[in-house]
DNA sequence: GAGTTTGAAACT
DNA sequence: CAGTTTCAAACTC
């Protein structure tokens, strides 16, 4: 059984097949890997985008429903085919043969040319029967798959924006970041890394070779879909653009990371223009000690969709998004320090620890630049997969254990066992997370029995307790709703035979509350480092909303009565989520009733990018309001945050740029904020200094100070001085003291007892000093 | 919380 | 494409 079929190619959706782009762009023979300018013939009026601003997305500048593949290395003897999302399907090819060409133990790095041994190689695994034994190197393709229709199993997916996460390992426990841009579309200016930057459907391929430290990363085209054919000629038709970095460096075992990318991504949806340049591409941001190297290659363009001055001075409707910038497409990639290509092939690289490192890509041409923090500091067992087209992340919980000699979760080199390291995230981020996803609190995850897999399922050898993300090894559209409509939460059990591994498949609003809570119990490994980071990822601006906009505003709980959910008048639905406590009424809008959902339509995204001229953001339909003046939230666009646009069909419409009554909203809607992070830092500054307060405060006996407890003055303390004092006050009422005696005598009583709580208090104090 | 208003979605 | 109905959220009281 192969892995796809050759005929997956003739289903590919147009996102994927850009063929006009790739006709437009000959497909450079690896023997120019960094090449870089090649102009993807860019679409006269760009589509409207996805959900706005995508952050990091493997496809350039695709329409929103860009259609990425992504092959990273994964583990040995794991061979998967997932379907992700709409038209998505993740391949996961591994092997723990190494690579004949890349064996040799010192490593030799080779700049690998499109038909050097390491994409053959690459490609002949892709084209090899998917089973378990495929002598593949450890590849993990994630490899998109028609999502016209054709193809069952993907008709599910989603078409807003590509979100793509992987995670990935690679054999030294590396972690490599990609944060491909959404809008990553124009031909790439190689700089220095020499990564060719087209635009193009794609698949990214991390490929690391069995023994060898070797990790690449390829953008194949989906032209030439290695899929379904093992000629080595297809190798060489691959555009490639390699980075080969090699760290010099320990005796760990050398450790080549190449980054390839062969084809760029669609270009569709780009809104590319003659004053347009590419940004920065290919680039290597920081370089890290041989040590300790994080590494981070930024591979990317800011690509100006917009002229930024098209705010009118008339009073005309403008569509003029007042929101930020949306952000532009990074591709990072967090390697080994390489000293250079050259020198790669002499150099010996140790298996590194990636320090968690915040890649900060800011690009832009004619635009405000828009910096996207993308936080790398995973814990060691969590590795985040983003599905495309939906809202979910998903992470896979990776129980590692160092040492093993097969590491499921480490890629690369299964002989050294001393090198592998516990479980690294490799990302690829590709679009836009919709940060309305609610945060909910964790719950109970729900224990269900994959459905089974066919023949081409994935095979999981290793018989470690392992929690790992189900991936199917087939375009199983059976399976594929699974993955991409799984509740929140979801674990899924292991198939019976399958080993005692789980996999586990939440949203990434679990991954904090894990990092915070159970996880800890989840991850058997250490190197907690940085429970931030998949909070800075939640923080990625998403859909033109800054962080706290998104990450403020959990999606509200949809009180449905007759739609079961199944309709765009559920809010759940039309944001291709599940509903979760909800109070809906019939609600089939949940994984039992998956095939119900399937409603390609539905989960197109309302706010998308705008013609030239206008707004970035804007309705993709335009509004309809009529009494609202669109500066309600029955208003889509006002509940949007956008302004209306020339498509917008409103009657007096009031949500235009120069608007008055819309600049008054605004301002007391700025002013309301400010009120509320005003009182949130107060309570906040409260609260820290009442933690304070109780921090002196508190057990001072065992301190070395004079402080004495104020635990001593405990409630029968206080009555007791307060029955003295009563007492004082009695005693000279009797004797018919006068008032000034009283108040006299009452306050020498509270001095006394003051006295006696004190040398109490040191007494103790003493007491303990001594017995301790 | 009930009732009203509103506009998108669905339907004809 | 236009008009109508249905629906659920937004809003008001």
């Amino acid at each position: 059984m192969d892995v796809v079929s050759p005929d997956l190619n003739s289903i590919l959706p147009d996102e994927i097949m850009d063929t006009e782009a790739m006709a437009m762009e000959e497909d450079p023979p690896a023997e120019t890997p960094a090449q870089s300018s090649h102009s993807a013939p860019e679409p006269a009026q760009v589509p409207m985008e996805t959900e706005v601003p995508e952050i990091v997305s493997l496809c350039p500048a695709t329409t929103p429903m860009q259609k990425t593949e992504a092959l990273t290395t994964l583990t040995a003897t794991d061979s998967t085919l997932c379907s992700i999302s709409a038209g998505t399907q993740l391949v996961v090819t591994s092997s723990s043969s190494a690579g004949p060409k890349m064996a040799t133990g010192t490593s030799a790095v080779t700049t690998t040319q499109p038909s050097s041994p390491v994409v053959g190689q690459s490609i002949a695994k892709l084209s090899s029967p998917f089973t378990p034994t495929s002598p593949a190197n450890h590849q993990l393709i994630i490899n998109k798959v028609a999502a016209d229709g054709k193809s069952p199993g993907t008709a599910l997916l989603k078409q807003e924006g590509q979100k793509l996460l992987v995670t990935g390992l690679s054999k030294m426990g590396q972690p490599i970041v990609l944060a491909l841009p959404n809008t990553w579309s124009k031909p790439a200016t190689s700089q220095g890394t020499g990564v060719d930057m087209k635009p193009q459907p794609t698949q990214f391929k991390v490929v690391s070779a069995g023994t060898k430290p070797v990790i690449g990363v390829q953008a194949v085209s989906s032209a030439n879909q290695l899929l379904g054919s093992s000629s080595p000629l297809q190798a060489q038709q691959l555009k490639t653009v390699q980075i080969t970095k090699k760290t010099p460096v320990s005796t760990a075992g050398p450790m080549i990371t190449k980054l390839i990318i062969t084809k760029a991504l669609n270009n569709k949806g780009l809104t590319s223009q003659a004053t347009v340049t590419p940004m920065v591409t290919g680039r290597v941001l920081t370089q890290s000690t041989p040590v300790t190297p994080p590494r981070t290659i930024t591979i990317g363009e800011t690509i100006s969709t917009m002229p930024q001055s098209l705010s009118s001075s008339s009073g005309s409707k403008m569509a003029i998004s007042p929101l930020k910038s949306p952000s532009k497409q990074i591709l990072t990639v967090q390697q080994t320090p390489c000293t250079s290509p050259a020198k790669a092939g002499s150099s010996q690289s140790t298996a590194q620890t990636v320090k968690p490192v915040q890649a900060v890509a800011v690009g832009g041409v004619n635009t405000p630049q828009f910096k996207t923090i993308i936080p790398l500091a995973t814990p060691p067992n969590v590795q985040q997969i983003q599905v495309p087209g939906s809202r979910f992340h998903y992470v896979r919980l990776v129980t590692a254990t160092t040492g093993n000699t097969v590491q499921a979760v480490n890629t690369s080199t299964t002989t050294n066992p001393s090198t592998i390291q516990p479980a690294k995230p490799m990302v690829m981020n590709t679009a836009a997370v919709r940060m309305s996803v609610p945060i909910v609190p964790a719950q109970t995850v729900k224990q269900v029995v994959p459905k089974p897999m066919t023949s081409a399922a994935q095979v999981m050898s290793s018989s470690q307790t392992q929690q790992r993300l189900i991936m199917p090894a087939a375009p199983l559209p059976q399976i594929q709703p699974n993955l991409t409509n799984l509740p929140p939460g979801t674990v899924l059990a292991p198939a019976p035979g399958s080993g005692n591994m789980g996999y586990a498949v939440l949203p990434a609003q679990y991954v904090t509350q894990l990092q915070q809570s159970t996880f800890v119990t989840l991850a058997s490994s250490s190197g907690f480092s940085a429970p931030s980071s998949i909070q800075s990822q939640a923080r990625l601006p998403l859909n033109g909303l800054s962080p706290s906009e998104t990450t403020s505003r959990p999606r509200k709980p949809c009180n449905c009565t007759k739609s079961q959910c199944l309709k765009l008048y559920c809010d759940c639905f039309a944001n291709g989520e599940f509903c979760n406590n909800c109070n809906c009424v019939n609600c089939f809008n949940n994984l039992d009733h998956e095939g119900d959902r399937l409603n390609p339509v539905a989960f197109k995204p309302k706010i998308g990018k705008g013609k030239e001229g206008e707004s970035e953001r804007r309705h993709s339909k335009g509004c309809n309001c009529k009494k609202s003046g669109c500066l309600k939230n029955y208003c889509e666009c006002y509940e949007a945050k956008i302004m209306c646009s020339s498509i917008c069909k409103c009657v007096g419409c009031k949500n235009f740029e120069e608007s008055p009554e819309r600049k008054t909203l605004m301002h007391l809607a700025d002013a309301a904020e400010v009120r509320v992070q005003q009182q949130t830092a107060a309570k906040t500054k409260l609260s820290s200094q009442i933690s304070d307060l109780l921090t002196r405060t508190a057990p001072a006996i065992s301190s070395s100070g004079g402080k004495l407890p104020y635990t001593f003055v405990t409630k029968e303390v206080a009555e007791a001085t307060c029955d003295c004092l009563l007492e004082q006050a009695r005693k000279a009422e009797r004797c018919n003291q006068p008032q000034a005696m009283a108040e006299r005598l009452i306050l020498e009583e509270f001095g006394h007892c003051l006295r006696r709580i004190i040398s109490s208090a040191a007494k103790a104090k003493t007491d303990c000093s001594i017995n301790c």
